[in-house]
DNA sequence: TTGCCATAGTTAACGGCGTTCATTCTCCTA
DNA sequence: TAGGAGAATGAACGCCGTTAACTATGGCAA
């Protein structure tokens, strides 16, 4: 399995270059100015030679994005671990470092969490199975917000609410996470990631800067009214 | 004031031709399936021709940005209107309204609110000014949320938290709505926009998929949660 | 009524794009 | 050492935005 050869090498290596140039691109140009002829004039090649690597431009982003995807998991996950044991810190620490990484790269934050572009479309399809990257982002985030329920179980819409109007639709979340999963967890998971990324997007996309001067600082609000939930706490002044 | 001349006339009708063209091709293939030869060729022209009407594509986009922001803002405050005197239920109205308009209209939504292609970068940019679209579009729910709080003060963040950290960074909202707007509606304002946003584009752009079959469910169960907190209805199980 | 001119529209052209095809070169292997 | 697979090329096609020069035309003033 080791010992791969020169022309693999030079294979991989020529692969991670066109899509290190595709990101080059990507950030300074936006989207759009991702263009096989810029990456292959980059490279000291023509056009033509990139399908050798990849089917199209379409499969060329869509390759980008899925390692960009894996990027942002990495961090995030990261963060985690060195957050501690303690469940809400690392739910705090796992908010802070996704915020972080993404309003440090907005335009890789835009291809994989933004609008779909017509070619990125398939990839958002094959999101089924369940090792897709999306699920494998989840998961921590998943995994804590269990945890925080096993030790103690916050509050939440009335479960008979929720499995009256809810549970029948969260079978694709729990054939990716275990069947097990109670339907408090899952509700509190998909409420604090769209919060979170309602937050972390309307940042990023610049559609608060009518609102805010600093994000970051109703960031931090919601974050601690988002785990005052847990705690808790009561929220009255 | 009245009696445009025939020459104003054909040119508003053609100016209005050329925007709904572009708007059949945003829903048909995209926001890049908009072109100017595209649309020229749909309307038995020439694309050169469209120079007489807008300066660029870019232009053209910006326009027709400008136009749907309206339109949403339309039908938000219709439903606000035709919800009655309850600002509960006007909140409730007007969040649905949002998502049914997003949903039905995803090409439309993602131009607007979605990620900022680098021609609309400029439209946003202008959010500076108090008459922009997206102040505009705001008022209703922050107008709503006021009403709510005058009658009772639902639970927030501490006062003095929110004094501490986040007054500071209000003021381009509070120059656009008043300086009078209280901390807490102000918060409770951003906080439920930016659920309502996160929410319904995760659904629009299919983030969602791999999690939950039925986004609506979703949507109504957090519309419960967040109502709750005005009702000051526990939400223990 | 005549003449003019702003307005709307045209054609031609430039450079950039994704993609395909036929061709060439080069390195590895049998 | 001969051959074949893999890598890269150049030319071409049909898109695209945009510019420039040119033509037709409708409305208004003399």
């Amino acid at each position: 399995m080791s010992a791969p050869t020169r022309r693999e090498r030079l294979r991989t290596s020529t692969l991670t270059e066109i899509k290190d140039e595709a990101r080059r691109l990507l950030v300074t140009g936006g989207p759009d100015a991702i263009s096989l002829r810029a990456i292959a004039r980059e490279m000291g090649m023509t056009a033509p030679a990139i399908y050798r690597y990849f089917d199209s431009l379409d499969a060329l982003v869509e390759a980008l994005a899925g390692d960009l995807y894996i990027e942002l998991s990495e961090i995030v996950s990261a963060a985690k671990h060195d957050a501690g044991d303690d469940p809400v810190t690392q739910i705090i620490a796992m908010a802070r470092a996704f915020r972080e990484w993404s309003v440090a790269h907005p335009a890789e934050f835009a291809l994989i969490l933004g609008s779909p572009l017509p070619g990125i479309v398939a990839f958002q399809e094959s999101c089924d199975d369940a090792d897709h990257p999306g699920v494998e982002f989840g998961r921590p985030f998943m995994e804590t917000i269990n945890a925080l329920w096993l030790r103690e179980q916050y509050p939440t819409p009335p479960r008979s609410l929720m499995e009256e109007r809810l549970a029948a639709h969260l079978e694709p979340l729990r054939s990716g996470h275990g069947e097990e999963v109670p339907i408090e967890v899952a509700w509190a998971f998909l409420s604090g990631w769209t919060r979170l990324y309602g937050l972390v997007s309307m940042e990023v996309f610049h559609h608060l800067r009518w609102a805010v001067s600093d994000p970051g600082a109703l960031f931090e609000m919601e974050l601690h009214s988002y785990v005052g939930q847990f705690t808790g706490r009561s929220d009255k002044s």
